[in-house]
DNA sequence: CATGAATGAGGCTTCATTCAT
DNA sequence: AATGAATGAAGCCTCATTCAT
């Protein structure tokens, strides 16, 4: 294992993958110490911008989390954006990454309709269960000061350019006539999904049951019988 | 220890009306001069709330675009916090009355799924284009402080109440059978449309355009032909 | 007196007039308060640069001097580094101003030379006995970060091209006979005059001989019997 | 605790000779690994203060001209000041050996005033042209902590010493008759050689031509011709 | 009514320093 | 002999808030 040269602060997407090795029961031993404090500063962090919001993120909160004195966490990232950063890129990449793969485990003839609920499916449950990055990007991607969209958006479209092709395959017949209307489509399902985030709790209704609902409400937008 | 004469500090929702009634040409005779720049105040503030979200929304952005100074606010406001509560309420109170307006114009006989129609319809268009109070109340509603959440939240859940009868009403037959699934039918729907503030820019489609695929979601998502 | 818009936040040499009225007993009658705070901070500052260098100026310090807190600095300075520039402009301005006077003053008819005298001591009674900000002007040219220079060396660019013409007219004969030799002689006899900051203590010798001295060394230097 | 095995930890100043060793191709045979490790902090630590002053003067920028880890810089100095003290003492140590060599290379019958030009010449040159251990301890000397003063105060006022006989004995005739004016005169002439690190570029003129000034001042000064 | 002035609390960041390896 | 990791102290700065006028 390569040691990286000194001070490891650099923006750099943590994938799905590197979290899940860090969150398993593996030893450390592929793992200089300084991977396994930065994933628990990114993780930390992660969950606070979940929690709290852009603004509401404190250094304070996501150091006691980690575990770690604030000073600790700029030896990791250079400031709070960069570190705010990371873990918007790391949500959205996420994301990306968990549809991706669902839509690649798919037979080659299926529908398109239902390459999109498979899509709509993975993206909701990954946002409602599983990771607070991608609940963390979805919730501060409009939040964020001017100058550091640019980075976070990028990721963003290529995932909206995924989405894109998976609701024109979808679309049947003559409705939704202009790329514009389409795109809106595209959207209005999308911002379905994320919007869960402002209301779902585990208290109300199970996971299964907004998902079912969200399968429905596209299956059918999308103009199936 | 009374020092404000006559300290007009209190938490009202600002209707739609008097709102208007501000932004008309009605001689200021009619109002007092507190009114006005009580207005003027609620108007900015929703403004940059609006843009920037609740934590970015600075005292000196607000009486910067009321041509104040940050110690008038105080005249009018017990703290910024107060402020922002107001705005909120008025902006949830404002697209509620619009859309129960627009519901009360309704002939009587009309078909659930079109009532449904028609609020969306109001719904999105008063987000998009009428009022930066509504938006600001629905890109903030998740971004607030606990303690702050009581009274904003009241206000929605009264509105969530229609929008449930609305759906309710209009789904048909069989599908969305239990409850919950209604019930995250109509937050799903409402997302959409919520979410639209996060990506919708006059540059790039039309509100027409926007409103037009909400309506042919929703009234195939509910199961209409 | 016309108001100042509002925040009087912004960089504008304090001449030496303005510091003296403020020092002087004339009655505050003339002057806001805010003007008379600021000029106490100018003050403040100007003595623990004079003091501690710029890398050892503490915000803390200079509010302790000026009898405020820190943040209330913030109301007259931008930060830290506008307060400093401040400083420096007005040091700089204060000497060249004072230096100015002290010529005009002469009579029209007298030897380069002589001008050259009363400069001479006018610089070094002004740095020893007067000025904290031109003391500070004077210890801390070298020491500020570069974005910070220009201003400052702008300045006293214009007093070093005064100095110029009063050794260019006093040398005489052949001495010196190149440009680059002359504005050498220049910097020489100013940096004898400057570094009498680094050792000059009221304990060890009179400032009337150290400018005794001075005046006899550039007497001499220039060429006079 | 015997911790470290060796540390070379202590406070002696590099020689110019031991300095000129490093800089030599003697083979490293000669010397520990640990000397040349310490004279490249040393080196690098010299560099930094001359251009930066003792404030701006950060440990990071000495280990990164150094190519070492911060950490590593603590095996050889206890303290940032212990090395800053180091760099200083250093400094003066070697003009001071430096002009010392040089006068003790003249004949013995020589003027007084042509030893006081031999001096001059030796120290502006040694402060330009040669070393950064000087230019850093000229430049701040007066920028240093109170607690930090007084070892080099002390090696300066050895080199102080020798100047002022030099002085002394150059005086001519009634000029300068007190000691203090004398001593005001010795710390006038050091003054303006040592400012001419504020001020002198290579670009704007050469040494030479800086020197030539220099001496004539001098001489003039002090009465020859 | 409105504001100028002042402040306290709290956040971000830098940097020298320590220590186990 | 050298370094990676972690930290405490201290500084700068922002911002909501107060209060006398």
């Amino acid at each position: 294992m390569p040691k990286k040269p000194t001070p490891p602060t650099k923006i750099e997407q943590t994938t799905a993958a590197g979290r899940d090795a860090m969150l398993s029961d593996v030893p450390d031993g592929e793992l200089r110490k300084s991977d396994n404090t930065r994933m628990r500063i990114l993780n930390a962090a992660a969950y606070v911008l979940s929690q709290e919001g852009y603004a509401g993120t404190k250094l304070a909160d996501i150091a006691r989390r980690a575990d770690l004195r604030i000073s600790t966490l700029y030896y990791y990232f250079a400031s709070r954006e960069e570190l705010v950063v990371a873990v918007l890129l790391t949500g959205s990449t996420q994301v990306r990454k968990h549809t991706e793969a669902a839509l690649a485990a798919l037979a080659p003839g299926i529908a398109p309709i239902d390459r999109l609920a498979v899509a709509v499916e993975s993206h909701l449950r990954y946002v409602l269960e599983i990771s607070h990055y991608t609940e963390a990007a979805v919730r501060n991607a409009g939040q964020m000061p001017e100058h550091l969209r640019a980075e976070v958006e990028k990721e963003q479209a290529r995932y909206g350019k995924i989405w894109q092709k998976l609701v024109d395959d979808a679309v049947m017949g003559k409705d939704y006539p202009s790329p514009n209307e389409r795109r809106a489509l595209r959207l209005l399902i999308l911002g379905a999904l994320n919007w869960t985030v402002e209301w779902w709790t585990p208290s109300r209704a199970s996971v299964d049951e907004v998902v079912s609902a969200a399968l429905k409400m596209t299956r059918r937008a999308l103009g199936a019988r």
